[in-house]
DNA sequence: TTTTCAATCTAACATTGTTAGATTACGAGG
DNA sequence: CCTCGTAATCTAACAATGTTAGATTGAAAA
């Protein structure tokens, strides 16, 4: 994310930099942009008749394939907050499934919502360690932090040893299974 | 956060740059320092003989609230996976208190940390939601965008017209009751 | 008194986002 | 065919940023 500059995007494009800025007003709208393509390809078909759960977990999957698919990517999405044709397009489908399923419109919102919160943060903390340099992994000071917090020392190992999948699927389906207390 | 500078760490600290340097290794390491301190105050103490349902949600209050406290501090805590003393306290007494319900190591740890991951995605969006200039959210193009996605275009104006505290009680409940259907 | 070393400093460098203003390309109107 | 307007690009430059090299301080240890 930090690599990514002007000046990097205007040879990417065979460009000069100052063009850019014909486009974009600055880097921030540049970025912006850049963020809500991740998720162009999102929830582009709207399979009738589906339950309201497997519309909420194939959505899930796809944005966080969406934000693993490019490196930072769910810190783009994260940087603003997208009022965005694509973002527009994805709660839609997910809101309007709750109320087909009789929800009513504060649970269609704050449930939807809450979920695709879940998504995103989830995704920032995978795609963050995913990148994380393994020599962090062994310092001393972090084995010590494992001696004083066995509790957590467990937890961490199991996340290192396990899926990430497991993790995302175990955090969508509690969050399915909570939305469902509701309806 | 693009506003907080070397320069002007150096000189809120009346000191000059390259001193920074001497105690840590570079930019990130010194942000990384800054978002661990933004928990610091979270968990402190255990309560004893708590449900696990107020310890979650009492950790997980202080934990919105401790990121809100400071501009863009949950954008802060989500630029790297924290391996720190902090998230050691904070996620041991969460995953204590699952066990001591009765959770297996499994359902201690996922369930722990999904909660936090709704908890850090709905603050990012929450601080960025608020810091967004509001001539943004009247502009011609988000009014067709509102045209076009009526479905989105009421949710949001529930999202706009009520409290920040609403949804994020909503979602976290959703959370906990999700995973006491688990227990 | 000398040595050592943690901590700070001065000076400089390459890179970054951004702007001002000149230049090109090209279709519409006379 | 010429002219005009404007969309889009360019050249040149600026201030600010992260970072490094190397000199300097200050005080505790030998």
């Amino acid at each position: 994310m930090e690599g990514l500059t002007m000046r990097k995007v205007a040879d990417a494009l065979n460009v000069q930099v100052p063009s850019l800025y014909w486009h974009f007003a600055n880097k921030d709208a540049l970025f912006e942009a850049v963020a809500d393509r991740l998720l162009e390809q999102v929830a582009t078909t709207a399979v009738a008749g589906e339950k309201w759960q497997d519309t909420f977990f194939r959505i899930s999957c796809e944005v966080r394939q969406a934000l693993l698919a490019h490196r930072d990517g769910a810190r783009f999405l994260a940087r603003t907050y997208p009022l965005s044709d694509n973002v527009a397009r994805i709660s839609s489908q997910m809101i309007s499934s709750l109320k087909a399923a009789g929800a009513d419109d504060r649970t269609a919102t704050w449930g939807t919502f809450s979920t695709l919160y879940f998504v995103i943060g989830f995704t920032i903390e995978e795609q963050a360690f995913a990148e994380k340099r393994p020599d962090d992994i062994q310092s001393p000071d972090l084995q010590s932090l494992l001696l004083r917090y066995p509790v957590a020392a467990v937890a961490w190992q199991r996340i290192l040893e396990s899926d990430a999948d497991e993790g995302f699927h175990f955090g969508l389906n509690m969050s399915l299974q909570g939305l469902a207390h509701r309806l």
